[in-house]
Formats: C-alpha cells, structure tokens, sequence
RNA sequence: CGGGGUGUAGUACACCGGUAGUAUACGCGGUUUGGGACCGUGAGAACAGGGUUCGAUUCCCUGCACCCCGACCA
C-alpha cells in the first residue's frame, strides 16, 4: 500500500484523554478512533493487524477440531431467562434495546446462551458429539468503568469457541487440546515468553479455569508465577492448600501484574441444563451435553502487544501480526527506483507499505516509520543507491545494513523467516 | 456506583473579569532535502444551560463528556 493513499496521519502528541500507553501510540499512529470512552473504531493499519490475529487464532482452533461460524448480536430475552441471566439485578452489563413492538433485546455481552439454543437443534444421540463451534464477534458489556485503552472497552471483538461433548472424559481430551492451541496463539502473535497459564478459579464442575495472563503493568490482575513449571496462580484463589496442590513453593514465586489475554473454563451442565440440552447414551437415558468455554479478546490482545512490546519511539510488532512487513521509505525527489523495489515487493508476496510522500523530510518518514512499527525498514535514496543499495533495519536494530537492490527480495525473505 | 481531576483551533498547551496567545497540523509563496528543517503569509477555537457582574472563556451552580483511584468484572 502506498502510504500517499492512506487517509490516516501520525500524530506527534499524545491525546489528552488517553493515559494509556496502547491507547497513546495507537490513536499517534492512526490504527485505532476513540468514539468515545471504551469504544474504539478500528482503521486501515489496525484493521490489518487485527486480520492477521484473526487469521492466526482461526488457525488454531481449527487445527483441533473447531468449525467457524457467527452467532447473532442481537439476542431475544427467553434464552436468558432460561438461565437467569436476564436481569439487570443479576447481569449488569447488559445494552438492551426494544423493538417497535416492544419486546425486549439484549446485545451480546457473551455467548453460552445463543450456543446452547442452538446446539438444542442438533443434538439428540451421543453419536453427534464432541463438536467445537467457534466465532469471531464484537461483544458489548455496559461497563461501569472502562479504562486502559484497548483493554477493557464497552464494545470489543473476540474469539469464543465453545465445546459440546457427552462426558467429563470427552471434554477433557478436548480442554487439553485447547490449551496447547492457546499457547501456540499467544506464542504466535509474540507474546508467549510474558504469557503464563494461570490458575483461576473454576466455579461448579472443575475446581481451576485457566487463565491465560500476560505480564504487564497495564494488567488488572496479580498473578504468583512458578517460572520453573512456567505456570502461575491467579491472586483470587492464591493460598496455601492451591500452593500444595499444584507442588508449587511459595519462596519461588513472583508476583505480578497480567492482563488476561485468553481463557478456558468447563462449564458441565451449567447451561445444558437450564435449555435441556440433552442427548441419549447408549443406554437410551437423557444426558445434560458437557460444555466447555474458550475465549480470546482479540481487540485487547492489540492492546496488550503494544503494551508490552512498543518502546519510546513507536510501536514495535511482532512480524506475525504487523499490518506490513516491510515500510520501504523513499527519500528525495527521485522515487524511481523506490517504485522498482516497491513493484518488486508486491510482486513476490511481501507486504509494504510505500512511504512514497512527496515533501515530507527525512526525520520526518524516519520517526513514522519507527512510531508504527513495521518490522522491518527499506530506505531507497540518493546516498543509499550510491553506497550500494538499500538500507535495511529492522525496527529494535540500531544499524541499517547495505543490501544491493537486486538482492532485496531474498533479504527480506532470509531476514523475516 | 463512591472519590479525585480536566473540558480553549484538527492536535497539544498557555493567558485573562474588559481585543483569546504559542507550538504543531492545514492552505499559499519561497528556501531546503538523511532523524519531525526554515522564512513569509493565510484560515481556524472557549462543552452545554443557568446565575453573579456594566461586562464571564475566566467566578458560582447544574448537566454532559473525558481521564485516574476504588468498587464491579457472573
């Protein structure tokens, strides 16, 4: 893309009404608009960072067995009822709105409700499970405070997939399953090394959720980390009896500030229930299905890598998920041989973004290049044709390398790989 | 929801009970051209309502918005 035909502009100061720092850099470099507090409209360079997170955890859930789909936002009140999670006395984040008729809607502030309603359709033997449906969604929570940017917003997108299996043993292969996928996304998008498995509370038919928490200031939880067993304790069920069980020492902990990124949680009967979401055994007997809850907020996930990872110029991202993997900067008047390199980019399946702007100085494209934080900059100009070719630096390098234009291509391939 | 803070050009900040200023961004002209370069010039602003006052952007009240702390986060 050429960066002559992007709407958006840098920023060179922070908004005065962001404190914090993924909200500060994101709303600079164009990625993201506040609408208002908690809500953010997603643009151009951050939409594309969003696809590729997207593309990612898509990939995962279906490399175990996950199938695709899109539950409604707009949710009709009998589902919740049948759950007791319809009144405000009992859920207080509810947007609800009325048809012209009168009747009552909800927006989706989560999805257990509208899966089981439908699972109902389709399950009736113990030969239709497991399955493991799963969708991509803008979920709405009326929060009372929303804070930290990108973090805990009124509107956001996530990832919830949700498993239907006929017993404790079945889902347990499954919940397994997903927590490896979990720990592949998070390594993925270039924040496994500050992501820890956490134990958290469970609620009525397992005693542990898992949390997945990445280290952070910005974060609202405390974990205790055992660095050696590379698991963690969530504050809120942390003592000594938890300490025991999981073989943890209590000297050789650390505890911290995470943000919870991603988590799993079994669910048993505590749905299928109430919407008699039941299938017969072998046996001929009605069993409650066992469900299971697995969730990744997309949106914060943004939030949390550029939290974690910017430094004091910019941003810096992970080349997995970088809306370009290259930003080819042009200096000078002469831009022919930048638009030769670009053409060459585009033509084997790199990503660029072309600073091809006319006018706008040197120290100029530099400090954008470096507040957006593509992994990996290509200056073309004058001296750098003269010295030999381009200049190639990646975004944390100090240095730039020489790299003869007729060797870009393979550079880039060998550099990003 | 309790407490604290802040509302002034697109953005970030000043000042002031009596003509609202600077930087940046933007338009135009020119000089520049490797880390946000420079000169000239132009356009652009007081959250809303009420009160006090000869006069309110400034002081007071109410509302609204935003930020932070706490509570909440099933």
């Amino acid at each position: 893309m050429r960066q002559s035909q992007l709407f958006t502009r840098t920023k060179r100061e922070n908004p005065s009404d962001e404190e914090a720092k993924n909200a500060q850099l994101l709303i600079r470099g164009g990625f993201i608009h506040k609408e208002m507090a908690g809500v953010y409209s997603i643009l151009p360079l951050g939409y594309r960072v969003m696809d590729k997170i997207i593309a990612i955890v898509k990939e995962e859930m279906d490399a175990i067995g996950g199938v695709q789909m899109k539950t409604s936002a707009l949710q009709n009140k009998e589902s919740w009822e049948k759950t007791n999670r319809w009144s405000d006395d009992v859920v207080d984040v509810w947007f609800k709105t009325k048809l012209q008729s009168g009747s009552e809607l909800g927006l989706s502030f989560t999805n257990e409700e509208a899966y089981s309603n439908i699972a109902k359709n389709f399950v009736s033997s113990y030969k239709d499970l497991p399955f493991y449906p799963y969708d991509f969604k803008t979920i709405f929570r009326n929060e009372t405070r929303s804070k930290s940017g990108m973090l805990r917003g009124r509107e956001f997108y996530w990832k919830a997939l949700y498993s239907f299996s006929k017993d404790l043993a079945q889902h347990n292969m499954f919940y397994e399953k997903a927590k490896q996928a979990y720990h592949n996304v998070f390594k993925r998008v270039g924040i496994g090394e500050y992501t820890y498995i956490t134990f958290a509370s469970g609620g009525t038919f397992s005693k542990y959720s898992h949390e997945f928490q990445t280290i952070s200031e910005a974060g609202e939880d405390t974990i205790y980390i055992d660095e050696e067993k590379g698991i963690a304790i969530n504050k809120e069920v942390f003592n000594d009896e938890v300490l025991a069980e999981l073989g943890v020492d209590k000297n050789k902990i650390m505890e911290k500030k995470a943000i919870e990124t991603g988590n799993i949680f079994s669910l048993g009967s505590k749905f299928s229930e109430p919407f008699e979401l039941n299938y017969k055994n072998e046996n001929g007997e009605d069993i409650p299905v066992f469900m299971g809850s697995y969730g990744i907020g997309i949106t914060r996930l943004i939030g949390t890598v550029v939290e974690i990872l910017s430094d004091d110029k910019g941003i810096v991202w992970p080349a997995s998920i970088a809306p370009f993997t290259v930003h080819l900067v042009a200096l000078g008047e002469d831009m022919s041989e930048a638009e030769d390199v670009y053409k060459e980019l585009n033509n084997n399946g790199i990503e660029v973004l072309f600073d091809d702007r006319v006018g706008v100085t040197a120290g100029e494209k530099f400090a954008d290049a470096d507040l957006l934080g593509m992994p990996l900059r290509v200056v073309v100009s004058k001296r750098s044709l003269e010295n030999g070719g381009a200049e190639v630096k990646g975004r944390t390098d100090s240095e730039s390398v020489i790299v003869p234009v007729n060797e870009i291509i393979s550079h880039v391939k060998k550099v990003i790989q």
